[in-house]
DNA sequence: TTGTAAGCGTTATCAA
DNA sequence: TTGATAACGCTTACAA
């Protein structure tokens, strides 16, 4: 490995001569440092990055943790966060899984995005007390060194539920995410409030894992017991998804027997017959501000906390109820169980 | 930050002590070490990878190149290489764009898998003068401290074209990559041998760009001139399913008018109605073998090159060609242009 | 303008 | 079994 030593020796001068030439000095003449430049590139030189971590104690780098690496919403989210990295001069990199959360407290990385349920919150506590910076997208938490940009869960949850009221119904299945979800329990928080003003709205919970396993299960369950008018608000789109996908086996059809909306607007949503309705947002936008509030941190600079705002997605999957006197019929014996 | 010079000083020892210790070798007292790990815990110690980096001259971090966050193909193929990599006392990080190329050759990372065109290959083999370890997923490239893990593209092109051939196509549509796609070329070639050997078959090219936009532009060219039957081979799946979004809004039924064929078997491929036919392959398995083969490099093994094998996924997109009296009228004036 | 030297936090060699 | 010390490759006062 050729270091500025050996740069050094050739061009007989100092380290440091080499050091300041190689990072630009003005401290050093241009005749000196164009030759040092030359000898650098003959040598096919490349810093070592530890080394200049170690000294700086900054790598430079900014992480991204993800629960995996599957998600459908990740892409644009983190295209946005680079986008935001590298103006910035900073590098991005995509951590997944427990082993990886090291990076930040080992000081490999400057800081770091969380959308990672399998971080503790009492460790991104421990991490911001020893100064280390981070923004969450995934959970609430107040501490300097810590901020936040989420979604507008309860908009959107709003969103989605008063369409389907609006719409006629007034029974509706609200398919959750997983125990312990942040968004899930925001979301459900939303649902509350508006079946609260809403005194003649029943609404049955039926809880979910937000991957389109659950959205299946809840499908069975609310074929098993269906009574028209019935609509279904999924958490997010991916059970969305699979309860349609049930549902399409069964004689339940979607935008007229059962209206489903869902959360999110992942790309599968446009794919799927009908269209889902669904709340979108940009994740680009979520991605970009995420890194410009982690920088900004890091910079030291002052920071509030951030909201990504919502809207609704129109499509096939909801349909205005009119009130009907002749009751479908459905036949459970003949459902199709896949 | 506090350091082993810290543990040092309150345990009342040296430094070289304290790093045997938190290194658990047996060349010091459990006494000792049991004391000086207790005081490491209650310093919250955490050790300094660029240190350790720095002088062990690794990382035990391997990285993988992406052209872009947002394929779809990368959700299993990244698991499976995180798995390994995991199992093998490796981290992964996952990267994208020309900036964070440098991550090789300043030693962040201890290998590279790289599925990113943006990397030329002169740049590669350079790395991989100057020692640095590489699998390569999208090219061909021959260097011992180079391994390449290819999908079988020739079997799958093969593969594809027989099966439509042998449902009685002789005029085959064949919607090609961007230019310089070691894919798209790989199965080009497999496209033209199988029409060599079948002297009744007709095929006409289309460049494409693996992007949906490409499939869309091609499907405009196609219904301008369609005769039937016809038949696509879309080098990707991406650019089938930009196809047949395109085809249904025209008067043209896939799997009766026309057959379309991708290749990748991405998830929305499962949605497209109808279902998409194409060409199957273990991302999973591809990742988890890749980081396989550059962790043996690292270690000095000898590998050999992997391939990944391919199948055929049926579908509606693809029906049996039947000989057809009756011919199907287009009215081109009528076509909807979206 | 250039050189000397200290130090970033480790690991590892060699003595004690 | 433990300790001094050099070294990894770099940055940056400070001195010349």
């Amino acid at each position: 490995m050729v270091s500025i030593k050996d740069i050094a020796k050739k061009a007989g001068v100092s380290i440091s001569t080499v050091s300041y030439a190689l990072n630009g000095s003005n401290k050093v003449t241009d005749e000196t440092s164009s030759k040092i430049l030359a000898i650098a590139k003959e040598l096919n030189y490349v810093p070592n990055a530890a080394a200049r971590t170690l000294k700086k104690r900054e790598s430079k780098i900014l992480g991204v943790f993800l629960t995996d690496f599957s998600g459908d919403v990740y892409g644009d989210l983190l295209s946005g966060m680079k986008t935001v990295c590298n103006a910035q001069g900073y590098d991005l990199i995509v951590c997944s899984g427990k082993q990886s959360h090291r990076m930040l407290p080992e000081r490999m990385i400057d800081g770091a995005v969380i959308l990672d349920h399998t971080f503790a919150s009492e460790e991104l506590l421990q991490y911001a007390d020893r100064g280390h910076k981070i923004v969450v997208l995934d959970r609430e938490l107040h501490h300097p060194n810590i901020n936040q940009v989420l979604l507008d869960n309860k908009a959107g949850a709003t969103l989605a539920m008063e369409h389907l009221i609006e719409l006629g119904h007034t029974k509706i299945y609200v398919v959750t995410g997983p125990e312990g979800s942040f968004d899930s329990a925001q979301r459900m928080k939303a649902v509350r409030q508006v079946t609260e003003r809403e005194a003649n709205v029943e609404w049955i919970e039926i809880v979910g894992d937000f991957e389109k396993s659950g959205g299946e299960q809840a499908a069975e369950l609310i074929i098993q017991e269906y009574t028209r008018p019935a609509a279904v608000f999924c958490l997010n789109d991916e059970m969305a998804i699979g309860l349609c996908n049930r549902l399409a086996e069964s004689e339940l059809q979607i935008g007229r027997d059962i209206d489903v909306i869902g959360f999110d607007n992942i790309e599968l949503s446009k794919y799927v017959q009908p269209r889902l309705v669904t709340i979108d947002y940009s994740k680009r936008k979520w991605g970009s501000l995420a890194a410009e509030q982690l920088i900004k941190i890091i910079a030291g600079e002052p920071v509030d906390h951030e909201r990504i705002y919502v809207t609704l997605v129109e499509g096939g999957s909801v349909c205005r109820q009119v009130p009907q006197d002749i009751p479908f019929p459905i036949r459970h014996e003949r459902v199709v169980s896949s």
